[in-house]
DNA sequence: TGGCACGTTCAGTCTTGACTGAACAGCGCG
DNA sequence: CGCGCTGTTCAGTCAAGACTGAACGTGCCA
């Protein structure tokens, strides 16, 4: 009876982090069902999982199944791969998608610089340019900063592998 | 003529510009119409606008007008200032909100490795740890790396601010 | 060639939330 | 006091888009 308990619990913790995933994806404008899909992965075995057992675990319709796998090896998160003797397609999480997904999102950055740029060139003459330009500045900033920052992490992750995992 | 035209143009480029404020906002889950009257706060007078320019500069109604402006003070964006001898509140862009705004949107970076943290706990002995620990170990970084990136940034605007402008 | 198991597509439903416009509340001045 | 000018609130409208479910390909095996 306590296993039974044990493993009811245990999936609720299980179905809550799913529901955590989808709602962080939502956060940044992506479908919630997306996230639930990517957080099973993340839970899932190392070969994947198929679209079949993704509807199974999730409750969802196959459609959007469908669309969510679509999307999340559009952006890159996930691999379809297929085992041999299986006609099945499986998904699995992609190594290293995180860095370049973080990466993309601060492609952002530029076009706000941009943006702040052709600001100052409709300001008023007697306008004051600080509000714009420290926009600006900060982007540019950021900008200058971010490859670097990168380039940090691949080397610390590039170590953490040498050493086999985590310290 | 030609002093027409050109006033045509500018004011195309202006109404582009609020409008391109009002995507970049939408593009964070933030109202458009919040965006385009930060932009016109952007492009306006120092001290600010009344919501009676904002809602003719925007042609947009008053009670929009009126949630917008509460909302970028609640992020703050914005200040509401109000000039002696006047009864109408003044909106006037907050001076280095952008960093604040900046580092708040990046707390949810440390939500994001708890929540792979928690993923970990909830694996199955078989599976493999090293999808979700990549992302707790790349939210952890940024976690560490931000602060500084921060204090670099203080410390140039302060530079710039002493040179009085951009160098 | 049927039948089956997968996966995709698409019209329809439903929820969410931005925006409007009108009613409302405060404040100062006549 | 009541009028005019503020800004706020709120019910209603409307559009966007996520999700469903059924119809539709597609390839494999008998």
């Amino acid at each position: 009876m306590d296993a039974l308990r044990h493993d009811d619990v245990r999936h609720r913790a299980r179905r809550r982090f799913l529901e955590q995933v989808g709602l962080a994806f939502e956060s940044v404008h992506l479908p919630r069902m997306a996230g639930r899909v990517l957080g099973a992965l993340l839970l899932g075995p190392t070969d994947g999982l198929t679209a079949g057992e993704l509807t199974e675990a999730l409750g969802a319709s196959k459609g959007s199944i469908s669309s969510s796998t679509r999307l999340l090896e559009h952006y890159g998160f996930v691999d379809r791969v297929v085992l041999p003797a299986d006609r099945r397609d499986r998904f699995a999480i992609r190594p290293g998608a995180w860095t370049r997904v973080l990466d993309e999102r601060f492609s952002l950055v530029r076009s706000l610089r941009d943006l702040a740029e052709e600001g100052l060139t409709l300001l008023d003459p007697g306008d004051d340019p600080r509000p714009l330009s420290e926009v600006r500045d900060m982007y540019e900033f950021l900008d200058d900063a971010w490859p670097e920052l990168l380039a940090r992490w691949e080397q610390r992750r590039r170590d953490m592998q040498q050493e086999g995992g985590r310290p």
